[in-house]
DNA sequence: TAGGCCATCTGGTCCT
DNA sequence: AGGACCAGATGGCCTA
């Protein structure tokens, strides 16, 4: 499928998964929020220096201490922020936890912001995840690279109007499609798949 | 190199 | 008040 094209040798392990199109979307959704949760664990004792969380495995000798992030990093700002679930988190120890104290004391709206920016990146997972899940039920060639979001949703649209066309014409599905090769799709409503794209991709599944 | 796509951060708004 | 949702801004990556 799409991953033909795909350069394994350039992406790291947790990465391949955001690309491989045919896999378990629930698999990839827990792969990525099981990532996420790490990234908020990594920080009880270290920060990344970038807030996106598949740095951290690829560049583990790049990571910052809060020390660091205080002292000489122009991150300064996003360095002081503390996820409010660490805050609560009720096995906190020794030095680290007293600075969690100092930063939530001195910087509540940090604290919280940090905590909003975690739960859009979960609800931005969750509807990356609905996308990936969306993809498998589009006809796709097999040589075809990965949709776009919104290529997906386009497409996806104009795969419904063709399967409740099909539908309200009673005829054989296979036929349908092969009529449609042949003489052109004439739905209208959707200019942007054009016949021959959706006609085409449809051509490749198998209907028996 | 420009443009497309994407993830993330952020502040605003609405809802419970 | 806090969470969900949204849209704008930004920067990184990839491809033609």
């Amino acid at each position: 499928m799409e991953d033909i094209f795909f350069d394994f040798d350039a992406q790291d392990a947790a990465t391949d998964f955001a690309f491989w199109g045919q896999m378990d979307p629930n698999f990839q959704f827990q792969s990525q929020l099981d990532t996420l949760l790490f990234d908020c664990s990594a920080m009880t004792g270290q920060m990344s220096p970038w807030s996106s969380f598949g740095c951290q495995s690829v560049f583990p000798e790049a990571q910052l201490t809060f020390t660091d992030l205080d002292s000489q990093s122009p991150l300064l700002e996003v360095g002081a922020e503390v996820d409010s679930s660490l805050v609560n988190e009720p096995h906190e120890t020794g030095q680290h936890s007293q600075q969690q104290r100092r930063l939530t004391s001195h910087h509540p709206h940090k604290v919280q912001r940090h905590a909003a920016n975690i739960r859009e990146r979960k609800r931005m997972l969750s509807i990356n995840s609905a996308f990936e899940e969306l993809r498998c039920h589009v006809p796709t060639f097999p040589y075809e690279k990965r949709l776009s979001k919104i290529d997906t949703l386009r497409l996806a649209i104009a795969y419904i109007a063709l399967l409740r066309e099909i539908l309200m014409s009673g005829c054989d599905p296979k036929s349908y499609v092969d009529e449609c090769m042949k003489n052109g799709y004439k739905n209208q409503t959707s200019a942007i798949w054009n016949t021959s794209d959706l006609t085409a991709r449809l051509s490749w599944i198998k209907w028996d």
